[in-house]
DNA sequence: ACAAAAGTGTTGCGATTACACCCATGG
DNA sequence: CCATGGGTGTAATCGCAACACTTTTGT
């Protein structure tokens, strides 16, 4: 009934669990589906970023391709963290009709490999920039996703989670210049408690590479921040992974 | 050329990096590859336990399936860790021509799914006792393997390295009775490094879930050493992670 | 002057390190 | 009785947790 196969091949996929800090809350970045139904009564459910991998593509390599055709971002940070290869993860009626439909093939079972990125919000295009209906949800109140989709970015989140206890990732979600209240805060929403502050400024300064500016916040009604960056390079050369988190 | 695809999709696979330890050494367990080459010049390369996927199976149903047929044992340790899907990961011409000639299907590019498992070598099947040609390996001292194995072995040891220092996964790999040294051995070969044994039994046995028994060792020219059990019980229901190795 | 958030030090406790000798057994 | 590896305690140091007040700015 329809042809083979063209150019991506029809049992691989790639979904990216898109994170960004607005300043208070952790944010996910969602498309809404398009497609046939999109103008009927369940018009335009949410899912993750994600295509089908090109033949000869590399798995990376098409994550990296929805990310920028998305943000307009190159460069930025993303991380393999798990596949999903369950059989009956596409079944649904709804959802497979939609992929057979935008794909223009027939599809049996379609294993995905998630992967989770740290983007900066203020640098990447804006909602309206692009034209794929994007839109930041905040990652706890987000809604009813297509197939599995919730449980991947559950799963992403959870690697977060992790690893930023270990490694200097936080700095992918700030802006280049920041506050340490405002890193206090990304701690803070992605671990869901409060942190005391004298103690984590106090652990956070010992590292090398946050580095102080010569600017301060301006025009706020109290004591303004005092600026830092964040210094790649003295983390590089020193792998000093002063960030340890036991929450 | 060949028929369609029968009962098993040509682009998804497992692989199982299957990890056990005789008391000295941490050992990966190999198969030697079947098919027309084995009787030629390059005769037998080493690969690791995998298979392409079935239709309808799960990822984690397909290398249970695996594990199972190799070493006669349900219920084993198993953790997805990552997937390779680089398009040239099979185009090593010797190695694709096995891979087609196994499957009988053309084959374009197999993205893999890739388990570590932690196995008592004791309790498997022996070396002899199955017939996939499977042995034991010293993980530092493997052969060169067919695709990208080595790479996966690699990363499958630098996942369990991480794992192990936060959760008592050790215990899958020892005799269900042992003493404390064998695990002192395990870490220590796991991390390639002494551990003062001293303060490394005060930690251990301040886990409740490793509980003494009435037993130990017979003929040994030394001191018998107290045989010791994992309860898992009690970790699961305390989760106090007590084994938290900075190494 | 007031509100609001930034920024700062000390103390107690628990965990980690370093380190050396006696014990139980088989041969 | 000797060789072998099992098993044990203490003191010094380090990192972590708890906790309250002063500073700087805008209004």
């Amino acid at each position: 009934m329809n042809s083979p196969p063209a150019n991506f091949n029809p049992h691989l996929s790639v979904d990216c669990v898109i994170f960004g800090f607005d300043g208070d809350n952790l944010r996910v970045l969602l498309i809404k589906r398009k497609g046939r139904n999109t103008g009927g009564t369940k018009a335009g459910k949410y899912k993750l970023p994600g295509d089908l991998i090109h033949l000869k593509e590399d798995l990376e390599g098409a994550a990296k391709r929805v990310l920028a055709e998305l943000t307009g971002l190159e460069n930025i940070f993303l991380r393999q963290f798990s596949v999903f290869g369950n059989p009956n993860r596409t079944t649904n009626e709804e959802d497979h009709a939609w992929l057979e439909e935008s794909s223009g093939i027939p599809i049996s079972r379609v294993v995905t490999t998630a992967y989770y990125s740290l983007i900066r919000i203020d640098k990447s295009k804006t909602e309206n920039e692009n034209n794929h209906h994007a839109s930041w949800h905040k990652v706890d109140e987000l809604p009813n996703l297509v197939f599995d989709h919730n449980q991947i970015v559950e799963k992403g989140l959870a690697t977060l989670r992790n690893e930023i206890r270990f490694e200097p990732i936080c700095f992918e979600l700030l802006p280049g210049k920041f506050t340490i209240r405002q890193i206090q805060t990304l701690y803070e929403v992605i671990f869901g408690k409060e942190l005391d502050n004298r103690n984590f400024r106090k652990k956070l300064l010992k590292a090398k590479y946050i580095v102080p500016l010569n600017e301060k916040q301006k025009g706020v009604a109290h004591k303004p921040a005092l600026y830092y960056s964040y210094n790649r390079n003295k983390y590089v050369e020193t792998r000093e992974d002063v960030l340890y988190y036991n929450f």
